[in-house]
DNA sequence: TCTTGTTTAGAGTACT
DNA sequence: AGTACTCTAAACAAGA
C-alpha cells in the first residue's frame, strides 16, 4: 500500500466532493465569497487532480452551484467590473459534512420556499438582512476589544468590508462556525487543541485580524492545500501541496489533548482509497462517522421555523 | 466566441 | 429495498 507522502496522491482524486472544494475555496477567501473562475482556480491550484478534464468536472462545479441552495449567489456592483457573479455559503447552511466525510453530505441543505426567494433571487439583501441585524457573534464578543470593522484591509479592493456569513450569527445564536472554516476542518475540541495555540490563528482570521505568520505556518503546515491563511492574510506563502494535508500531515503533536487522546481531527472519506492511508496516530478515524465538525446536528428548516434553539453549535469557549 | 449560469436527465453509490 | 446524494453529460440562454 503506497504510504502518504510525496507525491502520493498528486494525480488521485481528492476524497472531496465538489461541494466541499468549492465550499472550501469560498470559505478560504478573505470575503468569503468568489467568482467562478477563483473557484476554479483554487481547486486548481490545490488539488493537481483538477488540473486535467477542466471541462467534466468545471461543468459539474456549476451544475453544484446552481442546484444546491448552499451556494447563493451575490451580484457585482457596478463598479466591480468582470464576468459572472460572486458566490458564497448560505449562512445557514451549517454543517453539512457533520458527520466527517467531505464526500457526501450529512444531509442536503435546502431552504425555505421564502427564504429562497430572499436568498437565491436577492442575496446581498439577504446578506444585508442578516449583516444589519446580526452584526456580532460570539467569535466577536469573545475579542470584544478588537473593532469588528478593521476586517480584512479588503486585499482585492473591490467589495465593501464582506465579511462573508462567517461572523454572522444569523439562526445560530450560539455563534456560527462554517463547516469549512478550520476550527470545523480539523477539530471540535476547541479546549484541547487551543491548548496548541492553534486555532486561535483562524479565530483572528475570522474576526479579520492579521495573523502572524508562525502562526499561520502551523496552520498552513496541518491543511496545506486549503491554505487558509496564505500569503493574504500576512501568512507564509503557500505552496501548492501535491499532497493531500489530511493524511500526510506531521501534526501528531497538535492532535493529541492533554491526556493524550487522539482527536479526530482530519476529514475522511467514508471509503478511502488504497493510498489514502490512515495517519499514523490516527488509527481508527478512517471509518465511520468521525463528527470532526462539531457536536450540533443540522436542522430540517421546519426545526428552525419552530424555534428550537441553536442547531448547529454550542457556544464557543475561547477560554 | 467564450464564460457563466440554469436546467434536465441518468447512472452510480452511500445511507437509513 | 428505497431514498438521498453525487457525479457526469448535455442543451440552452445570457452576458462580457
Amino acid at each position: 500500500m503506497p504510504r502518504p507522502g510525496k507525491n502520493s496522491y498528486s494525480d488521485q482524486k481528492p476524497p472531496y466532493s465538489y461541494i466541499s472544494l468549492t465550499a472550501m475555496a469560498i470559505q478560504n477567501s478573505a470575503e468569503k465569497m468568489l467568482p467562478l473562475s477563483d473557484i476554479y482556480k483554487f481547486i486548481m491550484d490545490r488539488f493537481p487532480y483538477y488540473r486535467e478534464n477542466t471541462q467534466r468536472w468545471q461543468n459539474s462545479l456549476r451544475h453544484n452551484l446552481s442546484f444546491n441552495d448552499c451556494f447563493i449567489k451575490i451580484p457585482r456592483r457596478p463598479d466591480q467590473p468582470g464576468k459572472g457573479s460572486f458566490w458564497a455559503l448560505h449562512p445557514d447552511c451549517g454543517d453539512m459534512f457533520e458527520n466527517g466525510s467531505f464526500l457526501r453530505r450529512r444531509k442536503r441543505f435546502k431552504v425555505l420556499r421564502a427564504e429562497h426567494m430572499a436568498c437565491k433571487s436577492s442575496p446581498m439583501m439577504h446578506y444585508l438582512h442578516h449583516h444589519h441585524h446580526h452584526p456580532g457573534s460570539k467569535l466577536g464578543t469573545a475579542s470584544a476589544h478588537h473593532d469588528h470593522s478593521a476586517g480584512p484591509a479588503s486585499t482585492v479592493g473591490r467589495l465593501p468590508p464582506f465579511q462573508g456569513y462567517g461572523g454572522i450569527t444569523c439562526a445560530q445564536p450560539g455563534g456560527f462556525k462554517h463547516p469549512f472554516a478550520i476550527e470545523n476542518i480539523i477539530g471540535r475540541d476547541y479546549k484541547g487543541v487551543m491548548a496548541s495555540g492553534f486555532p486561535l490563528t483562524s479565530v483572528m482570521h475570522h474576526l479579520g485580524y492579521p495573523v502572524p505568520p508562525q502562526l499561520s505556518s502551523v496552520v498552513n503546515s496541518m491543511w496545506p492545500h486549503v491554505g487558509m491563511l496564505s500569503e493574504s492574510m500576512g501568512g507564509v506563502p503557500m505552496p501548492a501541496s501535491s499532497e493531500y494535508a489530511p493524511f500526510s500531515v506531521t501534526a501528531k503533536g497538535l492532535y493529541h489533548s492533554a491526556n493524550g487522546q487522539t482527536l479526530p481531527a482530519v476529514p475522511v472519506p467514508i471509503k478511502p482509497t488504497p493510498s489514502l492511508a490512515p495517519v499514523p496516530g490516527l488509527t481508527g478515524l478512517q471509518s465511520g462517522p468521525a463528527h470532526l465538525c462539531s457536536p450540533g446536528s443540522v436542522m430540517e428548516k421546519s426545526d428552525l421555523l419552530e424555534g428550537k434553539g441553536n442547531p448547529l453549535h454550542p457556544p464557543l469557549l475561547l477560554s
